[in-house]
DNA sequence: GCCGTTTTCGGCCCGACTGTTTTCAGTCG
């Protein structure tokens, strides 16, 4: 790592936040004064917090208007709008060995411990302090004991699995476990999720769960209790904290996800689902208009001075506010709010927008279960039609098929067709995109298609001029209608390709090709943020789930929050129209 | 380090929980 002033660091409210709470760790650690630590962490908060930018206060020198900044801290702060970076933080950390504040990460390990593990066995990173711990040298030290080195063992295996963030996929499964156990064995009146999980990112940290209940003590027991609790990490009437195992679904390795559960009065419900759905920046943009108007807001409710204003639905915190509700997917701080205010919010889609699922496998390639039942677990859906995609020939890995072979699939087709009034199966094919561009199946084969999504599956490692072209050169082949997959990441396992996005909508755009959005739990490909960068090239896009088997046609739900993080409408996307579009559509 | 004042020192957020302790310290959110 380079040294202080080598490198500059970008100067932002969240780089100088982090920066102080290291400088309240490290300070700690030292042992130094705990109420010098106190204020740094604390300033630390109130950076974090600020509804404008710590370079601009310093411009208008006003630093002063933020409480909890004196003069010393004034002086770090200009420091680090300055150059960058703050030589106290330096020194600081020429004190200690790097490494040491990773044990800070250990769950029951604070800056005190992590003190005493330092002076007294000299243990300064995470490796040493698991071979201290399994050769049993820490119930020696004070404040330590038997429990402490099984919790820690404990705790340093679950960090270890725990690193990863759960795929939203599985903590939808884990929201709805959750959920039913309470409503099933305890008392609750109600109960949601909230946190990142009713935002939709396609990984989430934690699970939060709130609740509204009269015997909140039978609540929490059930919670605590409930299947698949790995640890209880706290029980207590307000709120509690449990690891929950569950198994990724992508690679079926057993993992856990911390669950918070909180239980709300019914008068702070409203602000309590706002307060911990987020994002922190939206809820900062909140709290200024709170401001702004006289009000304060918090997790609690709407206040004017000691007088609640609001707090018992969401609804009403935000027209307390002068807002009309914003749908949580949308609450990222990205210009919504303004929007708002305006009343011009685009219309949240709805999952029932969705008319019918094109991105579908069957186990005449790579998929478990036959074409019927797929087709007919999208019948169950409620869908209007489904567009069957499997892989060709070139993707020997997923069995691909020859033209011929997936061709000869129209007789079957036409036959469930002619049976099964109000699902109309369309044969589509998801086709490799050769490296150079060209498309997988003769331009004879690809017209016979209903549809054709074109997909990279191999040479994800292209430079990005090539790439750019290859993909450039496959939207623009007319037999094409969805680029498939875009960025081919796969969350956690594989990066996205480097390619030139904006390069590749632009050709969409002017080709009349739509741009998928994969719903499949570890691609979520395009995300929210991209699929808005390829509306505003004014691309069409398509949600689908890539689904191989008929439980995975669940994944729309994935598909339509990345839609909502997007701002789509119903008009950006062509599965939400009916058939007759989408066959104009698609030519 | 900040802050407020019955101003230049003395207190600093807090409630719940756990483990080590023998009445409380440390961690977490």
């Amino acid at each position: 790592m380079a040294g202080p002033g080598l490198r500059r660091r970008a100067v932002t409210n969240q780089a100088l936040a982090n920066l102080f709470r290291e400088i309240a760790d490290m300070l700690d650690i030292l042992g130094e004064d705990p109420f010098r630590a106190l204020s740094y962490a604390r300033a630390s908060r109130a950076i974090e917090g600020l509804t404008e930018d710590v370079a601009g206060l310093v411009a208008a020198g006003r630093l002063s208007e933020i409480p909890g900044i004196g003069s010393a801290l004034a002086d770090k702060i200009r420091e680090f709008v300055e150059t960058g970076a703050v030589g106290f933080h330096g020194e600081l950390r020429a004190r200690l060995p790097s490494g040491l504040l990773d044990l800070l990460s250990i769950r029951g390990l604070g800056p005190k411990k992590v003190r005493v593990l330092w002076q007294d066995l000299g243990i300064a990173d995470v490796e040493t302090l698991r071979q201290a711990v399994t050769s049993r040298r820490l119930r020696r030290l004070k404040g330590f004991g038997e429990k402490t080195e099984a919790n820690l063992l404990r705790a340093i295996e679950l960090r270890a699995e725990g690193e990863s963030r759960a795929l939203l996929w599985d903590a939808r499964a884990v929201v709805a476990r959750v959920l039913d156990h309470l409503r099933t064995h305890s008392p609750v009146e109600r109960a949601e999720a909230a946190g990142s999980f009713r935002r939709g990112r396609e990984t989430v940290g934690d699970v939060d769960i709130l609740a509204i209940a009269k015997d909140r003590a039978a609540v929490s027991r059930a919670f605590v209790s409930m299947p698949g609790v790995r640890e209880v990490v706290a029980a207590g009437e307000t709120k509690a904290t449990v690891l929950l195992e569950y198994a990724d679904y992508v690679d079926e390795r057993p993992r856990t996800v911390q669950v918070d559960l909180r239980i709300l009065e019914a008068r702070s419900w409203g602000a309590g689902l706002q307060y911990f759905t987020g994002s922190k920046d939206h809820n900062v943009h909140l709290r200024g208009i709170a401001q702004s108007m006289g009000l304060k807001l918090n997790e609690y409710g709407v206040f004017r001075g000691e007088e609640p204003v609001a707090g018992e639905t969401e609804e009403g915190v935000y027209a307390a506010l002068g807002l009309p509700w914003i749908p949580p997917e949308m609450r990222e701080d990205e210009g919504e709010i303004d929007l708002a205010r305006e009343g011009a919010l685009p219309k949240p889609l709805k999952g029932s927008d969705v008319k019918g699922d094109i991105h579908v496998h069957t186990d005449a390639t790579d998929g478990t279960e036959p074409l019927e039942a797929m087709v007919d677990a999208a019948r169950r859906r409620g869908y209007a039609y489904v567009g069957i995609s499997d892989h060709s020939v070139s993707a020997t890995v997923a069995f691909g098929l020859t033209a011929d072979r997936a061709l000869a699939r129209r007789d079957p087709v036409r036959e469930i067709n002619a049976r099964s009034p109000g699902l109309t199966v369309l044969l589509g094919t998801e086709c490799d995109i050769l490296d150079g561009g060209a498309m997988d199946y003769p331009d004879e084969a690809l017209r016979e298609f209903d549809f054709v999504l074109a997909s990279v599956h191999s040479k994800f490692t292209l430079p990005r001029k090539e790439m750019t072209a290859r993909l450039v050169a496959a939207v623009e082949n007319p037999h094409v209608d969805v680029l498939g997959h875009p960025t081919t990441r796969l969350i956690g396992r594989r990066d996205p390709i480097d390619v030139d996005l904006a390069e590749v909508f632009a050709a969409c755009s002017r080709a009349g090709t739509a741009v998928e959005v994969n719903g499949y739990p570890n691609r979520m490909d395009l995300d929210g943020r991209l699929a808005r960068e390829a509306k505003k090239a004014g691309c069409r896009l398509v949600l689908d789930t890539d689904s191989h088997a008929s439980a995975e046609l669940d994944a729309m739900a994935l598909a339509v929050a990345t839609a909502r993080r997007a701002w789509l409408t119903p008009d950006d996307i062509v599965n939400a129209w009916p058939l007759e579009r989408v066959r104009e559509f698609f030519g």
